[in-house]
DNA sequence: ATAAACTTTCAATAATTATTGAAAGTTTAA
DNA sequence: TTAAACTTTCAATAATTATTGAAAGTTTAT
């Protein structure tokens, strides 16, 4: 496998993968070949490279800004605009989680209060729905804030949080 | 908020979440139904209460035990098939991780460790290429690693994890 | 062996989501 | 102020994904 083909397929199976983190595979593309390029990269570029039209391209990476995941660089005297992707994969993980529980997870987990906060009638099936979704509700949000918690020690969070496990 | 009213807006919002963990929001609602249902329900109840055709329902209902979150409930008596979910969330909790684990992050993990044992043919391109797609292998082995033992501790996972982290 | 009761399959169709491309908008240089 | 260089917007269209429904398949009771 030499560069290109290497590139190619780390570029579509990370595409691919963009329903992991709720984001669509254009999205996912772009920030992918911003990731492995040793230098900011031009609309024109990206274009060019994942054979994608202008107006897709300006949409994604516009999304991809409002994550907070792509900023864009400016290059003195050109006139076009450069863009670059958060290098460290540890970052990275830190904005993508944080940006999931405040699109995704938090929506739900008010959700799952009100629902579990309606009035006992005593019937079984009452009783029963507030049972199950105040064990869905305390679930969630426990684990939004363990994830959270863990993403949030900037320095080798999973490494350190490994350790204190295995201990 | 009286309990149709609070169990169809949990089934909805727990169907359109679906996509957080992966699966269609036909499925995921049938899930939601189950997990709040006081008995096992037949094709037909779910059915009329969903208002989804039989096809679908049926399809839905043969990947969640696939997943292995819903089984099959024989009535004595009874011609008819029934169905229940899993009802202990961390029980659900830890299939649902494994099966995405198996199913979606096993294999960009290989992939991430082909592209990233490609030969380096000192160029910089490349050498970013390997350095970057090595990160990323790490990183999502690593959380992988992690989720899963995690969720393999069956009691009390999450409690036990947010303590350590805590302390 | 037959038929009723039920489930599965799958081609057709509908619904949703992503993508294009061209017009409108913006910025910069002269 | 003009025009070139570039970006954004958005209605139209394409691609993808989910859903239907009816025919085929299976199981059970008699």
């Amino acid at each position: 496998m030499n560069y290109e083909e290497a590139k190619m397929k780390f570029v579509s199976t990370w595409g691919s993968l963009g329903s992991l983190w709720g984001i669509n595979k254009a999205m996912a593309q772009i920030q992918a070949l911003l990731f492995v390029s040793t230098k900011p990269l031009s609309m024109e570029d990206i274009m060019e490279d994942l054979k994608i039209s202008r107006g897709n391209t300006s949409m994604n990476l516009r999304q991809l800004m409002d994550w907070g995941i792509v900023t864009k660089e400016i290059i003195p005297g050109e006139r076009k605009e450069y863009f670059t992707t958060e290098k460290d994969v540890q970052e990275l993980a830190r904005i993508i989680a944080k940006e999931r529980s405040r699109r995704e997870i938090q929506p739900v987990i008010r959700v799952l209060k009100d629902v579990s906060s309606i009035k006992d009638d005593g019937t079984a099936k009452t009783k029963e729905l507030i049972k199950q979704t105040k064990a869905l509700h305390d679930l969630t949000e426990t684990a939004d804030d363990m994830i959270n918690r863990l993403v949030n020690q900037k320095q080798n969070w999973i490494t350190k949080s490994l350790l204190k496990l295995i201990k």
